[in-house]
DNA sequence: TTGATAAGTGTCATACTATAACATATCAAG
DNA sequence: CTTGATATGTTATAGTATGACACTTATCAA
């Protein structure tokens, strides 16, 4: 899949590959890719954008398949837990992964505007971040990378 | 003020120290430090840790300075948007800043353990994030930048 | 000084985000 | 097939945040 920026790409090609990525790796690993799991990724992949548990939540009960804010939490648990999805802090959203199985200290750039969200990956031992936590003898166990902005789109229409 | 990282240092100085800094900076800018406003600065400041607006909103209460939750936030809105103080994404928490009228692209590293927040600051210019940016033609206005994980007072008592 | 305007506060109501707890159902392995 | 673990459905509630409006205080020009 690479990465996707805010570039143009073959979306439906995009879904179906990342639930069957998320697929074989749940096989793999003895999870279970249950229907409401697997409808919650598939609800996140439509778009490049995040989308509040609640709006999930109105997907699923439109669907017959759940009307209660624990499920749909409960799938985002599983997917954020696996690496299939990660919540944006920024807006209480959540996003599919772009990069499921890949190594992970993600990076999310949110437009202001369009509120496309794209993901990129840094590498904690090489970046200031690292060096800092090294410093002062902190030991990360997680990264939260938000960048709040314009994407290109965004920033012709807004000079126009 | 500097970089206080983990380490222990005079706090009631700190404190002094941070409110006077606000004091003029708003006196400079034309702004209103008004009591309430002031007096959740030096309730955030009381602490390197971060406070929930709830939590703010009782010691207003406690206080009578205030007793809805718009008197907090709107506090807290005005602490933000001026520099005075950050919000942790991460934790829906509030916190001081630890280095005022400085520029700001703030990271945090926040002990999952006693919950302890040491912030610092990177250069937007050199790092990773903002090489990413440049290559998407992402433009950066606002960034959320926190790392959780244990501070190093709590790793040495988890190895104990 | 006064009057007009903007800025701040107090309050009520409500919206949005998230989880605890428990009953029921389904799955996976012996 | 039964047992223990995992997942789902549901009720209730906790935690976070904001809109709206009345009232007060500050600012500033006339």
């Amino acid at each position: 899949m690479g990465s996707i920026g805010f570039k143009a790409h073959d979306h439906s090609s995009c879904i179906s590959d990342c639930v069957a990525v998320a697929d074989s790796r749940c096989k793999a690993l003895g999870l279970q890719l249950t229907p409401v799991r697997r409808r919650v990724l598939e609800i996140l992949l439509q778009q490049h954008q995040s989308l509040g548990a609640y709006d999930i939540l109105d997907h699923l009960r439109e669907e017959g398949m759940g009307s209660q804010p624990p499920v749909a939490y409960r799938a985002l648990d599983f997917l954020v837990k696996h690496g299939f999805a990660h919540k944006i802090e920024r807006l209480n959203a959540f996003i599919a992964c772009s990069h499921p199985g890949e190594s992970h200290a993600p990076v999310f750039m949110i437009c202001r505007l369009c509120n496309a969200v794209a993901e990129t990956h840094t590498d904690l031992s090489k970046g200031q971040l690292g060096q800092l936590a090294r410093d002062v003898g902190f030991q990360i166990e997680r990264t939260v990378v938000e960048a709040e902005g314009l994407c290109p789109k965004c920033q012709e229409q807004a000079a126009a």
